[in-house]
DNA sequence: ATGAATACCTGAGAGC
DNA sequence: TGCTCTCAGGTATTCA
């Protein structure tokens, strides 16, 4: 389940690995992944084949090769996507979906189990692509602008879990890191965003940053040199959470047991006594 | 314009 | 054992 840290993990492995590299062959073992990219895979192979890698960017969970002469190639993990390193003799991960072979005799591969993510060349997309135009920036850009956030929020009408869930609004934020920031905040998920007061919306924002932070922190630090694994484990996982995937295991804070909600086709996680339920439109 | 619902996907695990 | 069902959830698209 990549969110922002797992992606910028990947971004650094990209960054190591293939910046300064020239792709020499590219091999689509499943169209799927390049559902995006509409002229096909030939196409895409064409537009990639001679190419140099000289940058490797990120926005939100989004992230892309900057290519020679200002195009891109733009990426999406999805739930389950990976890059991998591998020399190109090396036998094939499952799940491999695009292989983009190297000048030095090594690949870049992504493997996706549920190939909810994949890549789509982005023409003129080196600064940012024009596929994410409409993606907001993410907690960890200088450029974030907090006080937009908070103006853009308050106009909303809906749950404060669905708002900063909106890569629109907030990028980066995904459903584990949405739990634990609102634990922390703390605040409620259905919590009407017009009504938020602006010290609560101060306090989201530091901790949505915070929870970004220390994942990165702790899940940054360990790829190796060959094998840029980036399936989300950051380790963050194990040890931190303190309120995804904590249901009936006592709120770290209060001691109450952590509930688990239906909630936009997923989970939330939160804590009844530290985050209580608002009791209708209001709050 | 905005919010809500749905399609896209595979594999692990539960239940029978 | 093997079948069906449920669940995981980010994004683009469609609908209201």
């Amino acid at each position: 389940m990549p969110e922002l840290p797992e992606v910028e993990v990947v971004r650094l492995g990209i960054a190591d690995h293939v910046v300064g590299r020239t792709i020499t062959g590219v091999t689509v073992h499943d169209v799927r992944s390049l559902r995006r990219h509409l002229p096909g895979p030939a196409d895409f192979a064409h537009r990639l084949e001679g190419r140099t890698v000289v940058g490797a960017a990120r926005r939100g969970k989004y992230l892309w090769m900057e290519l020679d002469q200002g195009d891109a190639v733009l990426c999406h993990l999805g739930m389950s996507g990976q890059f991998l390193i591998s020399e190109a003799a090396a036998p094939p991960p499952r799940h491999l979906r695009i292989a983009l072979a190297l000048d030095d005799g090594r690949e870049l591969r992504f493997a996706d189990q549920r190939i909810f993510g994949g890549m789509v060349f982005s023409e003129d997309g080196a600064e940012l692509p024009p596929e994410i135009a409409h993606i907001a920036r993410d907690p960890l850009d200088p450029l974030f602008d907090p006080a937009e956030f908070t103006a853009r929020i308050r106009r909303r009408q809906t749950g404060v879990k669905r708002a900063i869930l909106d890569q629109t609004l907030i990028s980066g934020v995904g459903n584990i890191y949405a739990d634990e920031a609102l634990w922390r905040t703390p605040l409620h998920y259905a919590r009407n965003t017009r009504h938020l007061r602006t010290r609560e919306i101060e306090g989201l924002l530091t901790h949505i940053g915070e929870v970004m932070q220390e994942a990165l922190e702790q899940g940054g630090t360990s790829f190796d040199a060959l094998y840029v694994n980036v399936n989300g484990n950051s380790g963050y996982f194990d040890r931190s959470l303190q309120a995804y995937g904590q249901e009936g295991e006592p709120c770290q804070r209060c001691g109450t047991p952590i509930r688990r909600d239906a909630f936009m086709n997923r989970s939330s996680f939160w804590c009844p006594t530290c985050q209580p339920r608002p009791r209708s439109g209001k709050f």
